[in-house]
DNA sequence: CCCTTATTGATAATGGTTCTCATTATCAAT
DNA sequence: ATTGATAATGAGAACCATTATCAATAAGGG
């Protein structure tokens, strides 16, 4: 049996868009998914670039951007001047829903999930009025809250 | 009287933070003051140019910054490269405290204050409870839902 | 009015992201 | 397994929002 990796879910999410199944985007996905932090495009690049020398900081993004179209990976802004991906929820639980708390004098991010109970309850309820009154299908939502983090208040 | 304009209360704050009072600075605030769309350094840069020929790119940035420092203005990314900025809340209601719905296909925002309420209470809470277990000091809140906006839809 | 120094405008530099294009790899059909 | 249409790739250039530089200017305390 050998590694067990449950590669044929994306595979064939892969290709029911219509795309390609490559080993340059497996590794990427698969750098994602080996992680609980928020990487930056190049540290992907970098990252995979161990396993898989010849890959392109081109094929980085081009990948990124359609695993963020497909609902596989979140894009964020923390502020720090590029952006940051992480896996999205996932049915087995590799990687599930939370919210951000960023410091914003030193970008450290930390998820929380507390509390994600009541929020996803109420934001339920927000999103349902909000697509009934404006008539928008609403796909994502991302919410966070800036301060400054314990370290940088001994200061 | 002349023209009403309540200049006292920021010109007070931009001194109290060790900052000069400059005509570009005054002349950036009322554009942000004026308007209720999410402009970009370029738009208030293009906008002030009008009244103020002479101002440069780079003031306009500078400004910005100065002004999200204090807290008078709030900056946002909207996924379309360029950072927006709008007036923050307040006190005398040129400016009141909302939250975004955004299209990701055209890039469309939407400023919400319905459901506020409700959101706004669960967020204190939420707040204090964060600031507590994670020992942060919270300032500011980011609550945005992406979507397709009825335009959008209608193709 | 003077002096110190923060601010400014023009412009170059920076750096994350996207584009270009010739080459390569995927995969459905044979 | 082979082929062919074409999607994907890597290298590098291009793009463009934002920042840094620096000499000239203006704010404001005395
Ligand atoms: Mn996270
Ligand atoms: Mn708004
Ligand atoms: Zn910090
Ligand atoms: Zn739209």
């Amino acid at each position: 049996m050998g590694r067990c990796r449950g590669n044929a879910w994306w595979q064939g999410r892969f290709r029911g868009c219509g795309y390609r199944v490559t080993a340059g985007r497996e590794i990427i996905l698969d750098a994602l998914t080996k992680t609980d932090k928020h990487l930056s495009a190049e540290d992907i690049y970098l990252s995979v670039k161990k396993a898989c020398p010849g890959i392109g900081l081109a094929t980085v993004y081009r990948t990124l951007e359609i695993l963020v179209e497909m609902g596989l990976v979140l894009k964020f802004d923390f502020g720090d001047g590029r952006a940051r991906y992480e896996l999205a929820e996932s049915p087995d639980k590799r990687a599930n829903h939370h919210h951000h708390l960023i410091c914003t004098s030193c970008k450290r991010v930390i998820d929380y999930t507390d509390f994600i109970e009541d929020e996803v309850e109420l934001l339920r309820k927000t999103e349902k009025g909000l697509s009934a009154k404006y008539n928008f299908d609403i796909k994502n939502h991302v919410i966070q809250f800036y301060g400054i983090c314990e370290k940088c208040r001994r200061k």
